[in-house]
DNA sequence: GAAAAAATCCACTTTTTTAGTGTATTTTCA
DNA sequence: TGAAAATACACTAAAAAAGTGGATTTTTTC
């Protein structure tokens, strides 16, 4: 088979771990961030984007790097748009402009 | 001085330096990835940011990578969010998880 | 095995951000 | 000097994220 679709991790993923790993709970931990617990929840089980003030937060309260955070987010975001049909038809769609450097008798 | 603010590389600039150096004109250019020409110039001025679809497209028309481009961009916005007193205060006021791991007396 | 706490799920409104359009002004350069 | 390109910016529409609320399910613990 031919372009499976994969996915990234999820930021959440690597958060909700952490967790776990320190034994945290969740509603403990997004009244420490100061988010509804709700939106926690949602980050973790990978059904919101975790956005770069709330990496902020959570780098605050438990020394994870928000850059690599939002890392794994931004790897995340790229590849769902690249599973993107819509997108990807209209991205082969675009004319490449030709480096005018390569003769063609070396082709 | 302590603290000064400072903002990385937007990618604007690096396509709009990739412009100039191929002689090609922003009208053109956005007509050949298929977004208005106004849309373009605010990015190139840093006016806008960049986003996923539109650095495929770029990456499409002049082969740089779309994720540099966004790497540019997250950088860019993770710096631009640093630099926002409020965020940061609400980051201050986070309290840290203590490591449980160090000894007292070996502080 | 019942009660309590924690976690999950999801619908909804508000707010913020980005997309896209229009147009006026300034700059460049042939 | 005038035509094309670039810049600036206001505006509306669409999309995304923030934040709220509540209902259900799962896990823990007594």
């Amino acid at each position: 088979m031919t372009s499976k679709k994969f996915t990234p991790t999820h930021p959440g993923e690597v958060i909700k771990d952490e967790l776990i790993a320190r034994g945290i709970s969740q509603k403990d931990f997004a009244g420490r961030i100061g988010i509804p617990y709700t939106m926690l929840n949602d980050i973790l089980n990978e059904r919101r984007p975790l956005t770069v003030p709330t990496a902020l937060y959570i780098e605050s309260a438990l020394g994870i790097s928000a850059d690599l955070l939002m890392g794994l987010q931004s790897d995340y975001t790229m590849q769902r748009t690249r599973n993107d049909k819509e997108i990807m038809r209209r991205m082969r769609s675009v004319q490449p402009y030709l480096s005018p450097v390569t003769p063609a008798r070396a082709l």
